[in-house]
DNA sequence: GTCTAAATGGCAGCATGATGGCTATTTCCA
DNA sequence: TGGAAATAGCCATCATGCTGCCATTTAGAC
């Protein structure tokens, strides 16, 4: 992705003595998630692109996956914490790409349900092969402990700024 | 920004039990990264919108800041981990907007370097007066240590994904 | 000193996502 | 039950960021 060294965070914080380190620490952290956010896309593109995939598409098709029932698109984007428009148009994209497709909704006649069709199972599925490789790759030398410590901290920073 | 609830991760992890746990967490670890950011995005733009700023542009604004005799475009998107393109587009715009200059580059014809006017350093410091309070706020009740580990750990994921 | 590779600028096109405005439907409550 | 509020679809627009392409400039290898 990047042609020479980054420091990123390294150089953006750290720098300037009149800020309390606590103040420093979590801009730097700031700055970095932003950076990884932007690298596990890219990441996430690359990894799927042999399976007519992107990363916008996976988080769609694992949501659906995980669930039993079908989800509307409104429901997918309470569930990614996106505008629904947006996960309106991947889904669009999708059913007619046949990875998705939709089904009478009984409890609402405009508002239809989002399912898999037998191809966005077997993308599904084509999709873990490629991402569980890179989640172990990408966690071992990491304990445990410490991606849990890290996931709890994102998790409360996310409640704290969704409201 | 959400109307209900949003249960996120706890709702995309977790619920399949032939997976590895470690690779559950990492996966959910990345979903939540990628809503944090958003969440992060959509609380920077609101924090500077009195101020004319944008996420995208206090990025910037903060880069410039912090380097003594200035940047070129290509470098602000190095420290920024970014196209060139994409640092262009918003330097362009803050030169217009009179918040950044151009200055001739002694060691690059057409490559300029890109400083902060005067209007560029009330800006910054207006920036650094509500973002100190925000960064404050939100880190209040988290100890220094655990912000300094999830950092760590975010760093080592960026080191990782980022060649 | 020359020549090649890397870096840069500038252009275009595309993907993702947010927002706002409007209408239709559904839900909730008085 | 009736009406207000929430939810949903749909359309348009904008911001951000990516890639590809090509010409120019710079830097480095020889």
């Amino acid at each position: 992705m990047n042609t020479q060294h980054s420091p990123t965070s390294e150089f953006v914080g750290l720098k300037n003595p009149q800020h309390s380190p606590k103040r420093m620490l979590f801009l730097d952290l700031v700055l970095s998630v932003f950076r990884l956010n932007g690298l596990l896309i890219a990441e996430g593109d690359a990894m799927t692109e042999s399976l007519g995939l992107t990363s916008a598409r996976w988080k769609v098709i694992g949501v659906v996956a995980l669930s039993n029932a079908g989800l509307t698109v409104p429901g997918i984007a309470r569930v990614l914490g996106q505008s629904r428009q947006a996960v309106q148009r991947i889904v669009d994209v999708m059913v007619s790409d046949g990875l998705l497709h939709y089904q009478p909704n009984p409890k609402h006649k405009k508002s239809m349900l989002v399912l898999l069709s037998e191809t966005g199972v077997s993308a599904y599925n084509e999709l873990r092969e490629v991402q569980d490789p890179w989640a172990i790759r990408n966690t071992e030398d990491i304990p445990v402990q410490e991606l849990e410590s890290a996931l709890r901290l994102v998790r409360r920073l996310i409640q704290r700024l969704d409201r």
